[in-house]
Order: structure tokens, then sequence, then C-alpha cells
DNA sequence: GGAATAGTGTCTTTAAGACACTATCAA
DNA sequence: TTGATAGTGTCTTAAAGACACTATTCC
């Protein structure tokens, strides 16, 4: 298709993370505060342009990672998330996000990136409720990381990736009941953690804390797919799903 | 992060597509063969550079869609599949293609595209098993196109995008089929796409072929999530999924 | 014993899977 | 009546949802 002198159009790639993480018993994602134009001051989801040199996007996204939360890389799972690349998006011209999403087990409260920005974990429901604001389309991007999140946890043994190597059951409930918004009955979260052969596995170990009877620790077992899955109480089968217009 | 005097690293976006239809009852894809270098005279995926201007990213996939099978682009699903971009993809640069999926109904037999290209419909089965080889990492891509195509196939009404407006339950099943690879029991389809509410709707109207009882026909209903879902047979439970190495 | 946390068992309903026959039409 | 295609009904098993009590520890 290309013509004889003809040369395509060129854009800038960035790349987008929505880092989640369990504080206090509520999702948290990690924002930044811009330090330069556009949107300087205003909050926005960490990221940046690739390297010069041919980095890889997935490379870009494990240095934003590390340059923002200082972790090491190896126990965050992260994946893409999707392309953000409309063409009034970013006041500075033609720029195309990919954007990735990155769970983190809990960490310590400075999150002290090796980068000068000022971070800080905002609960998700301040920027789902639109109570913060972001700059770009980040609010998009981060809604739509979220909400990934929570269709993950049904079908994937992700919720483990909130956790530490070693964790009980009611944690692990925790997370789904954090991430999901909802609250869940016990009884039947036990029955299907442990239906679902190598979801968990024993550590052996408990654990006690001040009163109450100690609690079995398990690890993350060797299965990413979970079966059956647990599938989230709201949505099931009430919910809207209409088509637009019928042609 | 943008220093003084520094400037991002541009890139080349196109976008390609994995254009599926069926085919005398088989999952067929559209490839192309390409008319210069690189990989000139292979397959590929159709697809091609985004245009001067400000493109948006879905319009273009829409135009390289309708520019390939000359259809009407209302009577297409088309979604985006994912970004590929690693850095030693294309021989010409650093080129980061958005991947689409397109669902078409049965075309006419030649595919007879406004471009000057070779285009045709070859067997899914030939792509996923390297028997027809294709161009850049589009293979990859393809494979991602129809697995994509399958799951979406279980929790949403996408199999409907396969059939006319009007089609049989027999003709919706041939679709299940065909994408899935599998083979289902006539009982239980009909029993599940009735029992997902919304799904297909009674068109009223019989059909009637030569010889045999005439089959009722529908339409597409109103619902795009399937509830319950069909889920494919395959991979329910006793396949592997182990993770690779634990830390 | 009391407070605190961890863990479990049963019943009902929904949906999946397996399985074979009846219905309607044209020739 | 035969050939061809369309459509259906039952039983068993798996899993979800609802629901309240027992177990273990620390004080």
């Amino acid at each position: 298709m290309p013509d004889d002198a003809w040369s395509p159009p060129s854009v800038l790639l960035t790349v987008d993370l929505v880092i989640l993480t369990l504080r206090d018993g509520r999702l948290h994602i990690l924002l930044v505060e811009r330090g330069e134009a556009p949107f300087q001051g205003m909050s926005a989801l960490p990221g940046g342009f690739l390297n010069h040199g041919g980095e890889e996007i997935l490379d870009a996204a494990h240095r934003e990672l590390s340059e923002e939360t200082a972790l090491a890389s190896s126990w965050v799972h992260l994946e893409e998330l999707g392309v953000y690349g409309e063409s009034g998006r970013d006041p500075r011209g033609r720029v195309v996000s990919v954007a990735h999403l990155a769970i983190a087990p809990g960490l310590p409260d400075p999150v002290a990136g090796t980068d000068a920005f000022d971070a800080a974990w905002i609960p998700a429901n301040a920027v789902l409720s639109g109570e913060v604001e972001l700059a770009f389309d980040h609010r998009r991007i981060a809604r739509d990381g979220i909400e990934h999140a929570r269709t993950k946890l049904e079908f994937s043994s992700l919720a483990t990736a909130f956790c530490g190597t070693e964790f009980t059951i009611a944690e692990l409930q925790h997370v789904y009941e954090a991430v999901w918004g909802t609250s869940l009955d016990t009884r039947n979260f036990y029955r299907k953690v442990q239906a679902a052969k190598g979801f968990i596995i024993p550590a052996g170990t408990d654990r006690r804390r001040t009163g109450g009877r100690p609690a079995r620790l398990y690890r993350a077992g060797p299965k990413t797919i979970l079966f059956p899955p647990l599938i989230r109480p709201t949505m099931s089968a009430t919910e809207e799903n209409t088509r637009g217009e019928e042609e």
C-alpha cells in the first residue's frame, strides 16, 4: 500500500501502569503527581516513554515499575492491559500508551521510589468515583485495569499475588472482598478455594496472633487457572448487558 | 522524566487484522500475499500503517477491513486483540502493531477487495499447524486471535456474528463446533442456547430446504453477555496449567 | 470463663453431561 | 415408505448459595 515516496506517520510510545495493592484491607492504586506540563501538579498513573535503543515494551513497564515502587520485579505480577491511542489524549501530539496491570503484595508505608516524584497509594474507590481526578485518559485506564483484575481473580490464581509467600485463607478471602468490593460467605469461600485443586497448598505451619485460634498457613499452588473458578456474586445473571441499537 | 533537551524515541504504528469466517463448515482466516519487501510473496495478515492526519487506531482497523473484504463495516464485529511490539519483529525498524479481531459471516467466494492484493481464505488449522507460514510474528497473532475468539464464544453472543441476520440453531451449533474444533451434543446445545435468555430470539418464520423438517429461524437477541455461559468441553478441568518455576 | 479468631457440614437449587427417540417435510 | 433434517426429555453428577455452630488459643 505504501506508494513510492511515501513514509508512514510515527507516534510516541509510552507505558502506563495500573499498580494495585491492598492496604489496610482496601484496594489501593499507585498514583504520582506530575512534575511538569502537561497536567502539571495533577495525579496520574506511573509511566513514561520507552527508552532509546529499542527497549521492549514489557521491559519498559518493568523499569517504570521498579522506578516507582522499588520493588523486586520478580515479586510482581505484570501483564498487558491494552492500548490507548486516541489522537486527542495527549496535548503533546500523537502519544500511544500501552497500559499494564501490576499486582503487588502490601508494601511498606513510604512508597519511596527512586524517582523524585511524589507517589502515593490512593484508595481505588476514590479513582473510580471520580473523587480524585487523573491526567490524560488515566481514569479510564485505571477503571479498565481494576475491572481486569476483578475478572482475573475469578479465573486465575492472581489473588495470591496480593499476599506474601505465606498467607491464611482468611487473608485470601479479604483479597477477594477488597478487590471485588463485596463480602463473601466464609464457609462457601473455604469450600471453593479448597475445591480448586492446585490453587493453594498447606505450608504446614500455623500463624499465631494475640488471642484466637491459630490459622493454618498456605502458599500459592502450581495452578494458574482456577477450576472450578470463583465467580463473583454480583453480575452473575440479573445485570444489564444489552446491545446498543439493532443495526 | 524527560530531561531538558531529551526527546523520546518514536515508533511506527500498524494495525493487523485477524479476520475469521466460516466457509463450508470450517473456520477460515483471511490472508494476503505480500507484494513487496520485507517478506515479499509470503502470506500475512491484512493490515497496514496508520494514515497521516491523526487517524484513530480503530478507524484504521475498519479501513483495512473494508479494503480487504469490501464488507459493510456495520456487519462485522471488530475488537482490539493486543499489542505486538518486540523490537526485532519487523526488519524495517521499530514497528508496533495493534492487532484486531474481526468476525464476519460467510462471504461470497471471491474475496475481491478493492486492493490489488491477492487475498484468500485459508483454513485456520493450516495456520495453527504451521502448514502455512506467515510473515513477521503473524502466526502468533493469528493464534492469539483464534484463541480469543474461542474464549469469547463461551461468554458472549459473538457466535451470532458468524451468521447472517437469521439462522437456525443447527447453524449456530456448527459455528461453535467449527471455532472450537469439537463436536457438541445437539440436545445439550439446544437446552443451553435457550437457557441463555436474550441470546437468540425466534424470528417466527421457518426455513425449508430440500427434504427434512423445516428449521425455525432465530435472530441475535439483545444480550451480549451469556448467562449461563457455554463452556467448551475441552480444558474444563483435566488440563495442564502449571506455573513455570517458583520465584 | 470470656473474648477473639479459625474452621466446618447440610440442604436446596442450578446447571452440566450423558444418552436415543420422535417430528416434519420432500421425493 | 424412505431419506433427510429438526427437535426434544430424563437421569445423574457437579457446583453454587444460603445458613449457624464448633474449635482453639490467650487472657
